[in-house]
DNA sequence: CAAACACTTCGGCCAAGACGGTAGTGGTTC
DNA sequence: GAACCACTACCGTCTTGGCCGAAGTGTTTG
């Protein structure tokens, strides 16, 4: 009667490793196989399966049969939206270890969000467009100006996604850079585009960007964003067995500070 | 290094179902103490102790304490936003036992979440704003119009908190109705207005709001909402042995009357 | 048909952790 | 001072549930 009992079904879904990276795999929106997503787990195949089926009756998982192999994608946006608000109070969390994230620096640098983008580039995106007056953003919403709306009409966006007397830009906090980018139907449809003109491309299994030498040119000249991609190009798919059981115990002093 | 273990570490501290009672009662933006928690929790005070240790030491929680006792509170509106997605996604779920809700028809029709109004009342002023174009909404965002800022200047509620050019609308998915309700800003702003008015007063020990007799006059020629009050009107805080165990030995008389 | 493949079910092992009893610490009241 | 209260630390018990090996189902390939 009480909701206590049924968000604790959901976290304690998510709140197991195994489960809560099958997720994370899946916050781009791909459709991922029950073996690929073992691996990613870092789980056998029996064991995955057993998560998968919890998953999907909890329906947080929506699924596609196909021939002998079964995709998972996430049921709904809402999953991701969920996904996102604990990532971010995941990396708020106690400052032990905020930035100890080394790996990935193609990540930071640029990646997928669900359906919109995310990382370095996003954030200054998104900063580039507050500082124009295209949007307007703050931690509660977002707002797409008359300027703004001419900007993306010229540049080619397709905006039509949302009728006109619609909301459709939201603020969505980058767990890596700890700054708002764009998402929303504003922010999927620049992803869209962007991968349309061939300034972005997606790397092989993973939620990673890498930004094209057109992508640079276009960024600079449009958006004023000086490219510095990652010092480390090849940057392995740690195979990560992971999993590392969370025994690394967590001391704390001054947790009390309200940080806003 | 991947996020998903990060977000497996909070997501199994709110899988607890002691845990997540205690964040649940937290949501209304109270502080309670940890006999309070204990409580709410249906467990034990020693145990409950522990519980609050590790969801301070997440930074899920923030403490203050005073002379004897130690009050809890959540440590921010991101952990909020957090337990809100959660909800959501908790309530969506599984399409078997979506309505099994009989009890808590006070919560149903009115209830704070967080710093904004929720529940039946919420929703229809909600749906009268959009119907009367004050403000936008779809799933990713909302909006102010001119309209909408006028209304709410005549009305003599009070906006500044939001600066000019600052957008401060979002809707929120009200998990009881599954239709979106206000939040953001605008949101706290009705709140806020709503109970310095006695439109609505807290229901002691409860999220619940009970909409007044002036509420009820308000509401309908302000918003045209019909008052349709729950019909069980007395609605028995049920003590709740809930999780069983210790609880009955608890009695409380009166904690709680922190009105904020 | 046999073999390979994708995936699921079953069963037993094992560790994490939730629980409250007991025993403490520090703050408040009389 | 003593009594009392809110809360915490430690400990042994016990349940939950993640894990994989082995075996089974259904599908595609050769």
């Amino acid at each position: 009667m009480d909701p206590g009992p049924k968000i604790a079904q959901v976290a304690a879904l998510v709140g197991d490793p195994a489960r809560a990276n099958m997720l994370s795999a899946l916050m781009d929106g791909r459709t991922l196989t029950a073996t690929e997503l073992a691996y990613v787990a870092g789980v056998a195949p029996q064991t995955a399966s057993g998560h998968l089926a919890k998953l999907g009756d909890a329906g947080l998982l929506a699924l596609e049969k196909q021939g002998r192999r079964r995709y998972f994608r996430l049921a709904s946006p809402l999953v991701a939206r969920m996904l996102e608000g604990l990532m971010v109070v995941a990396q708020e969390g106690p400052a032990r270890q905020r930035n100890l994230w080394r790996g990935g620096e193609t990540l930071r640098h640029a990646r997928t969000c669900y359906d919109h983008m995310a990382g370095r580039i996003a954030v200054a995106i998104a900063d580039r467009m507050v500082q124009q007056s295209f949007v307007l953003l703050d931690e509660d919403g977002g707002q797409l100006t008359d300027a703004g709306r001419s900007f993306f009409d010229e540049l080619g966006v397709d905006l039509r996604l949302a009728s006109k007397r619609r909301v459709f830009c939201r603020p969505c906090l980058d767990w890596s850079e700890r700054r708002p980018h764009l998402a929303g139907a504003v922010g999927a449809a620049i992803l869209h585009h962007a991968l349309e003109h061939d300034w972005v491309e997606h790397v092989r299994d993973s939620r990673a960007l890498v930004v094209t030498p057109v992508g640079v040119r276009e960024l600079a000249t449009t958006f004023g964003i000086e490219g510095t991609p990652p010092k480390d190009g090849r940057e392995e798919q740690v195979p990560s067995p992971s999993r590392g059981r969370v025994s690394d115990r967590i001391r704390f002093s001054q947790w009390g500070a309200h940080r806003q």
